[in-house]
DNA sequence: TCTGGGGTCCTAGGACCC
DNA sequence: TCTGGGGTCCTAGGACCC
């Protein structure tokens, strides 16, 4: 089974802002050089769609209302579906935060998979008021291909038999891993569906789009795809990057690298060990767009260290100003990481890592690598170089963004102040931002379980207006029946959840 | 209208090793 | 004496996904 809630981001925005319902609205950057994450229905049917330009969006749809992205509510939404699914069977692999694969034959549902993608559909609703997709098909390929056939709230089971008939129509572009350029090419080879592809001859396939590729589609033509559902998978990277509401000059850089170094070594914080390879990306006013790596003879989570990697990989790259975007990816990740050592055995250019092994002290007692090592903090460095998160968040204060670890309630500043974010007025309670300007925030009282709210305008110098985190996923005001699942009542009694209302006839 | 940010995987070339 | 074949690792770029 594949499950995809529909509009994702744009529909936990109307759930909790209920004076939205059924108008355009677009999430994402709302800066001058954001882009659309998701627009809603409404959106889309004024030209508006996710990964487009925001300014684009905005002169398609002027009265859609552009939302900042609150990745707290999403991850929140995502983990209450990811558990529903759970519940359906222990094999869940999200794929992102609003999609994922489901094995059912690994759970209570093997003998009824459509009862379980029905009642996906329903507990998922009754339990946050968003509506999913759901497909169910014999492999990823086609469940996935599935759940696409009639969003939003679609619900297509394709049977074994009916597999060809409904592969071979559909345009290559639909499969996994065929974007535009793979399009362009097999265009040319006169290739446009699946049965175009189907025809083609494994050989022609491989000299045009490489091993790897030519194989896989010749594979997937055939609806021939045996990839297991995979509960969980090792981060092979982390990373962090910044496109700037003005491009940079040279003296802006090391300033601008520490900032996104920063947001990267705290994800690598949180993953809990080292690194060995920093990549630097940097994209020029005229898009052109290079990455520059350092690879370090040992893994390591020291701030100096990976910063002068850094650096050493932002010099190598010759960027020439003005620079557009900065990136810093952190990968070769360990669950361990080497401490700093003496200065005599650090000597640059130490290549042979036997030469170092002598001197080096074990990490981290107890912890094998593979291990996850709770925090690297507290590893017993005297020079306090080691990641510590205190002293990140200080050299990376500056920085508006970054909001999803920001703790909550904090007052709202002008600086802080964004479309969409939750507030609360200690009279008025809570609600969102709907507008900013010059120190006048306006705000609609309202949430998921009110009706749509009054708007109220406040000076921001005088008025105490905190941020706030959002509202929990919760029951929506209607509930979607659970009746006629037929021998299977039982079974939902049992899996309705503490906090979920009992069904309605 | 002027192009986000988090990732994964693949390819090709070069260095290096046996 | 005039050039094999296996492999790994690293780098840069690019395609792709949501």
């Amino acid at each position: 089974m594949h499950v995809d809630a529909d509009s994702f981001f744009a529909s936990v925005e109307t759930r909790h802002k209920p004076s939205l319902a059924r108008t355009p609205v677009l999430v994402g950057g709302a800066g001058p050089r954001g882009v659309v994450a998701t627009a809603n229905y409404e959106a889309r049917a004024f030209g508006c769609r996710s990964a487009m330009p925001m300014s684009q969006a905005r002169v398609l749809c002027p009265t859609a209302m552009v939302l900042t992205p609150r990745f707290g509510a999403y991850a929140a939404h995502s983990a209450l579906i990811m558990d529903t699914l759970r519940q359906l069977s222990p094999l869940v692999q999200p794929v992102s935060l609003d999609e994922a694969f489901v094995d059912l034959a690994a759970g209570p549902f093997a003998a009824d998979p459509v009862v379980a993608a029905d009642l996906a559909r329903r507990l998922v609703y009754n339990r946050c008021g968003l509506v999913v997709s759901v497909g169910l098909g014999r492999s990823k390929l086609i469940a996935k291909l599935a759940s696409d056939e009639d969003k939003p709230h679609g619900f297509t089971v394709v049977p074994g038999d009916d597999e060809d008939e409904f592969l071979m129509p559909k345009p290559v572009g639909a499969l996994w891993g065929v974007g535009p350029a793979t399009q362009a090419t097999l265009r040319t080879l006169g290739i446009r569906t699946v049965a175009d592809l189907r025809a083609a001859a494994r050989d022609e396939l491989v000299r045009a789009l490489g091993e790897a590729a030519g194989w896989n589609l010749y594979r997937l033509a055939r609806g021939d795809d045996p990839r297991p559902v995979v509960v969980e998978r090792e981060a092979k990277s982390v990373g962090a990057e910044q496109t700037f509401a003005q491009d940079l000059l040279r003296w802006e850089l090391p300033g601008a690298l520490d900032a996104v170094l920063a947001r990267a070594l705290r994800r690598l914080a949180r993953h809990g060990g080292g690194a060995r390879t920093v990549t630097v990306k940097v994209r020029l006013s005229d898009f052109t767009t290079l990455t520059r790596s350092v690879t370090l003879a040992h893994p390591t989570a020291e701030a100096d260290q990976l910063r002068e990697a850094a650096t050493a990989a932002l010099t190598a790259a010759k960027a020439v100003e003005p620079v557009r975007l900065l990136g810093v990816s952190l990968s070769g990740l360990t669950h361990w990481a080497q401490l700093r050592l003496p200065e005599d055995a650090t000597g640059s250019g130490v290549e042979d890592p036997d030469s170092l092994k002598v001197t080096t002290e074990p990490l981290s007692v107890g912890t094998a690598p593979g291990e996850p090592l709770p925090a690297v903090e507290g590893t017993g460095s005297r020079d306090g170089e080691v990641l510590d998160e205190a002293a990140l968040r200080s050299f990376a204060d500056d920085e508006p963004e970054d909001s999803d670890e920001e703790r909550l309630p904090a007052p709202l500043t002008l600086h802080t102040v964004a479309v969409g974010l939750d507030v609360a007025h200690p009279e008025h309670g809570a609600g969102w931002v709907v507008k900013s300007e010059d120190g006048h925030v306006t705000v609609r009282f309202e949430g998921p379980g009110t009706g749509p709210g009054p708007e109220r305008t406040f000076d921001v110098r005088r008025e105490p207006l905190m941020r706030v985190a959002p509202p929990e996923p919760c029951p929506p005001p209607r509930l979607t029946s659970l009746a006629g699942l037929g021998e299977v009542e039982d079974l939902t009694a049992k899996l309705l959840l503490p906090g979920t209302a009992p069904p309605t006839p």
